[in-house]
DNA sequence: CATTTAATGTAGCATAGGCTACAAATGGAG
DNA sequence: CTCCATTTGTAGCCTATGCTACATTAAATG
């Protein structure tokens, strides 16, 4: 049984993986926008760290998956559905975070540790995380 | 400072992603050594839910980092470097996996969430998840 | 020991995500 | 309005990870 979802279990974590992109860069955008009022290519790959020759690439991909909406040389907007995503997953990035601090765990660690950790969590892990916040605040 | 590290756990998050292959590999080794006193690339495939080719290539580059040593036709060993990692992953996983079915995070759902967590569970984070085990169970 | 079956390797293709170098568009300063 | 700096796009290359189809080796069985 358990050996069973051992395979299931690595299987998860690829298609995870394939997400993962995708809620990067809608958590950014959708950042920068507020921060900023609006999100360009070149600031975004500026906070992601990367090229934006990268970023460009990636968000055609995005926009075939109906998250963002690109015209030449004009900023990043995000659909709807983007939108929806990156509320989530800003919601979820504060939990975890939130909760790494909680159990003791330094900032400056948490930080990239929920950073990395937070596309892995399903949500009867961020249930407990959130039960965990509640009866440590009390 | 907030703004600067994010650049930082974006690169972070990716870097780990590399390693994660190799330590994935390294473990379901060390496993199926263990189990079945041999590791072959089919059975290892199987373990890991992808296709033998795959697994085949792989396993080349991680005898180029040293981890694995291979020959044609025969079972695959691991180097001492690679049985370190394995029996490093191996401790790793099982903490984080303890550290979610202490938090209340029912079996079926932590085990596949321990796999991609783990990864990304620094030194720190892993013990901060000691500590609350320990005072879990007194 | 020949033959079939299973395991492994190889060829070749796809996608995702990195990059540099160069081209083209935008926008602001003179 | 022209020109320059910045931004964005495009071409082309790389690695990692997936795959199917086919070739080859090893092992098992009659």
């Amino acid at each position: 049984m358990t050996r069973r979802s051992s395979i299931d279990s690595y299987r998860k974590t690829r298609v995870d993986h394939a997400s993962e992109t995708a809620e990067d860069y809608v958590e950014a955008i959708d950042e920068l926008i507020e921060q900023e009022g609006q999100c360009r290519v070149t600031t975004l790959a500026r906070r992601l760290g990367i090229s934006h020759v990268t970023v460009s690439r990636t968000l055609s991909r995005l926009a075939s998956e109906d998250l963002v909406e690109t015209e030449p040389y004009r900023p990043i907007v995000l659909t709807d559905k983007g939108h929806a995503l990156a509320a989530w997953a800003r919601q979820r990035h504060e939990l975890v975070l939130n909760f790494l601090k909680a159990l003791g765990v330094p900032e400056n660690v948490a930080i990239p540790d929920a950073e990395g950790m937070e596309h892995h969590c399903s949500p009867k892990t961020l249930s407990a995380m959130k039960r965990f916040l509640k009866e440590t605040r009390s």
